[in-house]
DNA sequence: AATGAATGAGAGTTCATTCAT
DNA sequence: GATGAATGAACTCTCATTCAT
């Protein structure tokens, strides 16, 4: 390939970028389905008819959000898991901190994945519900390993225990989204996680709460 | 009023909550936007002219399922806060208790407000919004009370801790809907309200799993 | 059924047809592809929209102008095959008869099917082909039959003889439209139908042509 | 003009008629409508973009495909309707020979002009329409002296007997192009000649149908 | 000459909503 | 009350054509 055939590679992969970016940004704002064809290609400056240069569809679009950002994040989790050093709950602890320093870095990538990922053509489209119970396996993979190890209470369903960990950290991000939660600086951002390891691992009792609780 | 006025505002009152109830239905199936009008009145077995004799518009047949519904579990969280006779963690015990078996009862209008509340036209219809913070308010004012009376960890955030207490709930009812948490008998009820309950209140760790994790 | 749905469904039929009238009308003047939805529905006097509770689309509304009149003309051609009363040249001559006179009472429907017939996406639209290779069968049934019975030559590949016998009349049919062949009167109609007799089936030679031609 | 702007030009039509044989092959695989512009730089092995070096619009090359293939039968019609050599039979069974014979050198020429110059944007295009006047003209001369020199039945309408001669011309390309009429070997072309001279010259009839037939 | 990114008019289709019956 | 025919705004997608490189 010479120099000149590279550059434009590389300017029309630019442009492709500048549209995903847009795309998600008004994905996050509006929602994939209030968002309109031409919201992207005004977002990103261009006419609506290059979008179907570089895409599809519409939906060709949100699948390429998808494909490209969360399966970056679905490689990390596999080796997560896959790690040998760490203990599950270390695991998972590491997990939600991958979770929430995202949001700092990419709000709106997170927003669109959480937002669309339980959207309802999700039982038309497999590769979204696949996106998720990708990351879901992964958790629960390390929960019935750490239950295993005895390092996780027995006493949790692994099933429904992953998707407690799951339902937490997106709520989180909703909350972050909408701004009720404050995540943006690193304070904040080490504020939430404490508070999500401490909920989620010791879990949210007292002794005294405990005591109490002894049914 | 006479009689037969009476019989008549009732029949009324009937033809709306049918067709209400067919709209929860394809709601839950389809997703709100996915659905047509004629959708909910095919199911209710009406012409879909009809529907505007009750409802304003198909966004006025959302909310009136929200309000009808969600309304009545707000009022429920309420009592529930305000009762003296309970301590925090037990509230949220039966918060969670109360949303697992109302999974069995409606699947559908859970499914449908879980869904819907955190779709992205939320910034546009306020009434979603305040139906989901009406109830996050009581959980954040019952794990603030918590701690204020030292049943619940003093190193939670509240409204984090608030948030992942809905969220962990929330993607339980969509396991639930998705058939992929068996939430029906009750049983499984049970099985799935003693994972909620150790998770979120005992915490995932282990004793042992606790020592390793003593940074 | 009572007297008024029945009478619904008449006027529901009355549009329909309307409809189809006015689409026949548009597509003779423009051609399929080049008249709009919005064309028919101007030339109706209904908004376009209705357009879609009649068809399922505007392929559709092409579809039914074919089965709702080429089928007729099928059902009559397949009629005139098994008539034992008429020898193989009168019944080709009836069926050209037939054509012409179609062409004065309803010239836009003759238009249309002889237009769009052959229309490119022929190979994607079977009942097209199907329709054509209909008629065709029937017209090479009977020169066959007519072979057989020593009325018509046997020197005929009757196959292509089928062919030459419809082009003939296709043609007829297009330069009718055109303006170009007078074929509005029934003089007119007579003396077009006496050339494709004479020429058809007597030959275009006169006995001194046909002498000097005896290769 | 120099040896190497020569050889420019040379290759500059070279390029043309690359162009032309593409469009042509997918014009008559598709229709001019359904063809994009994009098939035809495909087909031809060039960016879509250079076909605006050579041509006005996609019309232009459709015009261009008529001019310099029609162009040169016509020339080729004309010369025959003034030979004095040939009698009108003579001339009419040429035409066809030629016709028929052109369909195995060059089908795809043939395709594309029959089936569009019977196309609906005819009134829009009057090269196309004159471009079928012209060929149409000279056939009617034709039958006319033919006629005048006794060797053509005085029976015929000069002008619909061109139309038929015509339409039976187009539908046996129409046939051999969708292969429901073999006309690829030489064998099979004579054999579809014998049947258009013995139809349109001797007629279908038999004598014995011929008879039966005396209205 | 050659490329293909970029543009936007234009077309088909959907569906919430209105309204005459 | 009840129906469904009728309307048209809104949206996605196509593709001929232009133009910078």
């Amino acid at each position: 390939m010479g120099e000149a055939e590279k550059k434009t590679v590389d300017l029309a992969q630019d442009r492709r970028k500048q549209i995903l970016r847009a795309a998600v940004e008004v994905f996050a704002e509006r929602g994939f389905h209030r968002t309109r064809v031409s919201d992207i290609a005004r977002r990103a400056g261009v006419a609506y008819g290059l979008i179907y240069h570089y895409f599809d569809s519409k939906d060709h679009v949100l699948n390429s959000v998808f494909e490209e950002n969360w399966g970056v994040f679905l490689k990390v989790l596999g080796d997560l898991r896959d790690s040998e050093e760490l203990t599950a709950p270390a695991k998972l602890e590491r997990i939600s901190a991958l979770l929430i320093d995202a949001l700092q870095v990419a709000p709106s990538i997170i927003q669109v994945i959480i937002q669309e990922i339980s959207r309802s053509d999700r039982f038309v489209h497999a590769e979204k519900v696949s996106a998720f119970t990708g990351a879901f396996d992964v958790v629960h993979d390390i929960i019935v390993a750490g239950q295993a190890a005895g390092d996780l209470s027995p006493r949790l369903d692994p099933r429904v225990a992953a998707y407690i960990f799951f339902g937490a950290l997106e709520t989180i991000c909703t909350g972050a989204m909408l701004g009720t939660i404050q995540c943006k600086t690193p304070e904040e951002a080490t504020r939430v996680k404490a508070t999500v390891k401490e909920a989620l691992l010791q879990g949210m009792l007292t002794d005294k709460g405990s005591e109490k609780d002894a049914t």
